[in-house]
DNA sequence: CGGGCATTTGATCTAATTCAAAGCGAGTGG
DNA sequence: CCACTCGCTTTGAATTAGATCAAATGCCCG
């Protein structure tokens, strides 16, 4: 459930257009409004906790957004890093490639959800961002959140917990490639799933895939047969329903017993 | 190799001694200095790049050191978050449980890594960290962490580095359980391990484990048996002599070659 | 309506696990 | 100082989960 000036909405489906929807509620005169305090993400997003007074200080960071389209490229392995970027809507996909050019997906970003932490340490990106639809993120000029954050305290709080947060998430998938089975995998990856998208409103049973099978198996660490297989078993086990890539949830009881493996988020 | 005082020293062997005689002839005077300008390893630590003037502020944040035996445990998941740690000598595990009972250990720290950045969104640890052998770390305080990168430009920056690079490591790790075998996972890991020691002044070719098999297996994603096994397999290609945790390599091209999916730190 | 990608399903095959047993080494106490 | 553990490691044999190879089906989109 997203609260937007206070006021709770319920959604059963996510899309761009709920999205949109969401934008022209919260924000009826300013359709495109480029600021964080009429952007109704603030509260999933870098700005999560701040004063209108703070809030004002922080809309200089923000003033590009971008539109990628699905399949496009929002940066690349060795692009160099300059920006972070908050993803308004749409959804990613990040893959990092070895040399010898296996690829595999490290991770899915969703609204609300930061990219390109990445590329701080080096001034480089050492992962590729591409949407898997079309999507909007706004620009976030990392020296300017370096600045600001010097200023505003709750800023400086939210990029650490940011970056601490990715750092927990990368144990729970290190935890899922180093211990669980397929099965237990694919549970996990779908709870998590259902499970950041009801924080973001939408219902919690029942999600449209924005990737193929062979994306899912390259997170996993399985291959795309296995992933569909496992599908099958689900569906034949009346755990979920799925019909290409919209997936509904029967038995999360089930599904949760599964992915007990996977650390659970505190 | 290791610059002290300008001074570039060669070590053929790591071990506890050898830092100690680091210190020693570091800071002959205070055997046991509390700051961090006296510390040979503030090129590695938390204040690499700082100038005298930045590093006598940041001073204010190191007033604890404390000594962990092996086998003891430093912190612990669900313990309060409220420091972050800068290993100064010995060798850490982290190790991750999920709700069913199954660990798993998410990484292996030594001399100047940072340990317990998992803990700042939760403000609660999420991993135990565990000496793998008598170890000695500075205490930071977070919350003057904070305090003092509002400041200190240069803290900021090494702040954000230090996560950053914990999730890009992240990424390697996950490319490595999601796409290699054994051979290449076991190889990777020690190319990893050695780099590490040869980046802090120990050879590039011999190493002492601090772990088990089975803790090896662990972060690998594989039983003991195999991750034996395929010692045993390098071995008899004579890519690396092994005595029990005492490791030679041989043929580092070889185990390069092997290790090839594995991203390289750039 | 046709072409191309994505998905499903089946039949082998294999890398790694599991189960089992023996060997080795460091530390302890008689 | 030796004998004896106990934990770690090695090696072997059997088993299996998932990979690989192959083919058919479905579906979207121009």
């Amino acid at each position: 459930m997203l609260s937007v000036h206070g006021v709770s909405i319920d959604f059963d489906q996510q899309s761009i257009q709920f999205i949109d929807k969401l934008t022209l509620m919260a924000t009826p005169s300013t359709l495109h409004a480029q600021t964080c305090s009429t952007c109704n993400l603030r509260e999933l997003c870098l700005p999560v906790g701040l004063s209108a007074q703070e809030l004002n200080r922080v809309e200089q960071l923000v003033n590009v957004r971008k539109r990628v389209k699905r399949g496009d490229v929002l940066f690349r392995a060795g692009d160099a890093f300059a920006n972070l970027y908050a993803l308004r809507f749409g959804f990613f996909k990040t893959t990092t490639a070895s040399p010898d050019g296996r690829e595999q997906v490290t991770g899915f970003q969703m609204v609300g959800e930061i990219l390109g932490l990445d590329g701080i340490v080096h001034d480089q990106h050492t992962c590729d961002a591409i949407a898997l639809e079309d999507a909007e993120v706004c620009v976030l000029p990392f020296d300017k959140i370096e600045e600001i954050s010097r200023e505003v305290n709750q800023l400086q709080s939210n990029v650490h917990r940011i970056m601490s947060r990715e750092i927990v998430r990368d144990q729970g998938v290190m935890m899922m490639l180093g211990n669980m089975r397929a099965e237990e995998r694919l549970a996990a990856f779908l709870l998590n799933l259902v499970q950041r998208l009801q924080e973001r409103g939408f219902s919690s049973t029942e999600l449209q895939l924005r990737m193929t099978r062979e994306e899912i198996g390259s997170y996993l660490g399985m291959k795309l047969e296995t992933v569909s297989r496992t599908f099958s078993k689900f569906v034949a086990e009346k755990i979920i329903e799925a019909n290409q890539r919209h997936i509904v949830i029967t038995n999360a009881a089930a599904l949760r017993r599964l992915a007990q493996a996977q650390t659970e988020e505190i």
